[in-house]
DNA sequence: CTGTTAGCGCATTCAG
DNA sequence: CTGAATGCGCTAACAG
């Protein structure tokens, strides 16, 4: 057994490089300038000892833990490989400012659990995913006076910090796409009303571009909302191949639905993209990749508005006191062509 | 503006109360007896002033931060729904133990980070996911004298507390449900050598006992090793079908894989599992039930490893000092019918 | 059953 | 450019 007890502390090494505590401080933090001699003596102290500053120390003392929460409610939806997308994207900005990520997986209703948290002193900010277009989880933040961000909006957009997607553009792109390869009756497989009513953004958003979008071009649109599982999907779809005009393309922003929509066009007798196109909203890439066949997407590039969230994060931590303007940003539509999508098919 | 700059501190609750600071932490942990009077006047001063105690001051004087991490590499793999199955588990089981579990996503070879967070002393414990058979984040934290539990198993087993799936199970399990349904040519689609090399544990030991149970039960066994990828899986899969003496079934251990397989599978005409049986191993139940058709599958029940995980470490956190034997666990495997196996067709 | 006293390891005044 | 002193809010002996 060679193991200190004990790991070094601060005045462990001031004591070994002959300076004060204090200076041993400053020289970490840069915060008054310090001789090069003395500066090396301390790292070189630092070394020897191995050491590390005691988080906890510095928190209780400086009154910033370096920690930010990540609620990450996980609901119905579950888990997806995208999302860690986010996560990943949020670590890597925050750690370059000197936070860690704490996840926080509770469900939004938990709310005596966030008050807690937030309440501990534990945590500098939080960043909200999977926000509701009432999200009972920032009165909480506001009340307990901690600052955070919001991945998605609310109803009341100018409230606080938020990024989000452009679903503005999604609409307008999508119709435009299917429109030019003369697609002129086209499906939609959209969530249903349970969404729209537990307020969740993105639904009631996209759903109604695309309607406007429809209307402006000219095309018809045959609108499903079901659960998103594949049975679902696949009733809706042979409901609506089965009618008197069957549409000739699927616009789907219901992934699991999607899966099941894809093989009522398949059995049929339907072929992707030859007689039947498909273009899926919001979805990951490696979602979209994992069917056959994969599927022309268009959505927002996830990484780019979690490290967006967290940069905003950083900056008001920094920026401590002052109560700048709310700070906003909308990430552009992207479309990723995958194969799925064509002209329409002669009769 | 109403707010109160500061909350309150364990010595507003005293002096409210009118007993001295040490009783308010006493009748907080328990940890020695109060007169019921002076309990309820202390209960009543804290719910006054809206009293949380300050969990970086905790941790200070009580050496103890109540945070665990979950070391999670996310590499090649990515991130499955199934995942989060075991986060949510861990937390759970943790938070009842009084901790919060702080999600560390780095990659396994970011020793740096890791020794520095937990030098931090700002984790009791660590969770460590994906392990492999010679875990560099294993000497780190045994030469930190940090507490943790392996979701996985080491080369080396007893070296210290572990839970993960009987993969011992899986082959005899998969084997003999498919010989008793009459199959005596079965493929095989794995993974790559590179994971075997990278030391990817449950690979290797599934495949070995796939192959002695094979042996034994008189059936012959086509394997390919592939890429997670659904191309590579199609072909794969393409060329065993187009061999003299196509199999009848399909044991798959990679799920990107077995995608492209279904596909090459039906494309060659033969539908599942009339013509053709396809069981999966190790896959999650979400995953499995994603594909069309979903999947009959043998895996392990991953929220019970992880709170069986949980439970190793929350134990020894709390039996501190000693030294207690080594604990595991190994989780039963779990046969899922869904449907994609059946009797071998008759010529 | 309760109060008093030291620290935990560090940031931050205040003095040189 | 550097040192000394104070306190962050709490736990854990030590005293009754």
């Amino acid at each position: 057994m060679s193991g200190q007890k004990r790991s070094a502390t601060r005045a462990d090494v001031a004591r070994l490089a002959g300076v004060s505590a204090s200076t041993v401080t400053y020289a970490l933090t840069g915060e008054r300038s310090i001789s090069d001699e003395t500066r090396k003596r301390i790292m070189d102290a630092m070394a020897e000892l191995d050491y590390t500053p005691n988080a906890m120390a510095q928190g209780l003392a400086g009154r910033r833990s370096g920690l930010i929460a990540l609620s990450f409610p996980v609901g119905e939806r579950g888990f997806e490989s995208s999302d860690f997308e986010y996560v990943q994207a949020a670590t890597d900005v925050l750690s370059r400012a000197g936070y860690q990520l704490l996840m926080w997986p509770n469900p939004i209703e938990d709310l005596d659990s966030l008050r807690r948290i937030v309440s501990q002193g534990l945590i500098d900010g939080v960043v909200l995913m999977e926000v509701r277009r009432e999200d009972p989880r920032i009165p909480v933040l506001q009340s307990t006076r901690t600052p955070f961000v919001l991945i998605g909006r609310t109803d009341n957009e100018s409230d606080c910090d938020w990024v989000d997607a452009d679903f503005g553009q999604w609409g307008p792109m999508a119709i435009e796409h299917l429109a030019e390869e003369g697609h002129e009756h086209i499906a939609v497989i959209g969530l249903t009303e349970d969404m729209f009513t537990a307020g969740y953004g993105p639904v009631v958003r996209t759903e109604q571009n695309l309607v406007s979008a429809a209307k402006k071009a000219g095309v018809t649109l045959d609108i499903e909302r079901v659960r998103p599982n594949i049975r679902a999907g696949k009733e809706a779809m042979e409901t609506m191949l089965a009618g008197a005009n069957p549409p000739t393309a699927l616009i789907g922003f219901n992934q699991p639905a999607v899966i099941g929509a894809i093989e009522a066009i398949v059995s049929h007798g339907l072929s992707i993209p030859a007689d039947f196109s498909l273009l899926q909203l919001g979805i990951s890439p490696e979602a979209a990749e994992t069917t056959f066949p994969a599927q022309t997407s268009i959505g927002v590039d996830g990484a780019l508005l979690a490290s967006t969230a967290a940069r905003f994060l950083a900056d008001s931590l920094a920026g401590a006191s002052t109560g700048s303007e709310p700070r906003h940003f909308l990430g552009d539509a992207v479309f990723t062509d995958r194969g799925s999508t064509g002209p329409v098919p002669r009769k």
